[in-house]
DNA sequence: CACGAACCGGAGCCCCTCTCCGCACCTTAT
DNA sequence: ATAAGGTGCGGAGAGGGGCTCCGGTTCGTG
């Protein structure tokens, strides 16, 4: 995967200019923020864009990987500080609150994450689903989830409450209350 | 709201066509569909279509007016056959499942319906929003429905819940699995 | 310092949106 | 039926974004 060579120095930087230009433009516009303006921001032309990132999806994927990391890694955080149906409903929480603020977020785990024969599997998708399934797992021995769910449910879920939250445009305000809401049922 | 006069002949031939292939058009390719092959599909010039449907959001409207309106007529037609709670449950279904089928719908029916201060509150969001105002007054009198939640916040879960649906791909089989976990709740 | 390779960048092509206006067709009155 | 008028048609074209290609520049190395 690593580069047997280095990048060249010039390469890199404009790699990392254009990661984190894209970050913002993806977060403020969501998927479809235009790329030639990312590449205008970040001081390069379109050409060189293109060339590091071949398609708006590898870009996208790019652009959020650290954070997607850093999801992944809260799962086995927050396992060790709270009892498995907590861990649970506040890592979804984070997740959708996540999903909310940088829109370009959702449209990236949205398929990566919930598709189960996708030809696709983008890596960052796996880690997302593999630390759901470990949250999910323990819960259900721990008896506060429901045993006839599966990860890939839970995460698609994850992703219809936080297009519901976006909806009433809130902030995480309404991420807890559907989310609640979709742990208690809606039945008194 | 009706024209003074009536729409001339060829103009009300045009208008019908392109109505009917702009359901088409969005239904498969959803709200993003090309414009000037909507009007090409159905035989008219790109100014055409925009003359009668001077926005993308206009045109999408016009062209869902009938189902979205079959959609509220039906909310009635199932609170006279069954008791309120499960009225509302099979309404959800069948309106969950349609925006599935006709991707464009979920569009137009999202802000519509589900923004609560919303400047441009359309009218076919406005007949959606009282059906299920009845429905869910209904229940909550009955008792199987939370008193905590207002229509609006049904809406946009079952517009979530739509959204986690067409993740998966399936047809009807997931939007009826993933409603019943929302009623039911998570917890076992 | 000089050479080759790696990399840059923007000109250019295609597709989509939306506007504008000369022309064709429909309606109505005679 | 026919002519007058005005309503509606349609496609050319401007504007903008996605993506490609290749001449020129910059970097690393001997």
């Amino acid at each position: 995967m690593a580069q047997v060579r280095p990048m060249r120095a010039d390469a890199r930087r404009n790699y990392e200019r254009l990661l984190k230009v894209a970050a913002e433009a993806f977060a403020e516009h969501g998927e479809g923020a235009s790329l030639d303006d990312i590449a205008k921001r970040a001081g390069v032309g379109s050409g060189t864009l293109y060339r590091h990132f071949p398609t708006r999806h590898a870009l996208l994927e790019a652009a959020y990987l650290d954070r997607i990391e850093a999801i992944a890694a809260r799962a086995d955080e927050l396992a060790a500080e709270l009892p498995p149906g907590e861990a649970l409903g506040e890592w979804l929480y984070e997740l959708g609150a996540g999903m909310v603020r940088m829109r370009g977020l959702r449209a990236l785990l949205g398929p990566a994450v919930t598709q189960t024969g996708s030809t696709v599997a983008t890596a960052c998708g796996d880690s997302v689903k593999s630390a759901a399934g470990r949250l999910v797992r323990a819960a259900q021995e721990e008896g506060t989830l429901r045993r006839d769910v599966e990860p890939v449910d839970v995460l698609r879920l994850a992703h219809g409450v936080s297009t519901a939250a976006e909806l009433a445009d809130g902030e995480g305000e309404h991420i807890r209350r559907y989310l609640t809401l979709l742990t208690e049922g809606l039945r008194p």
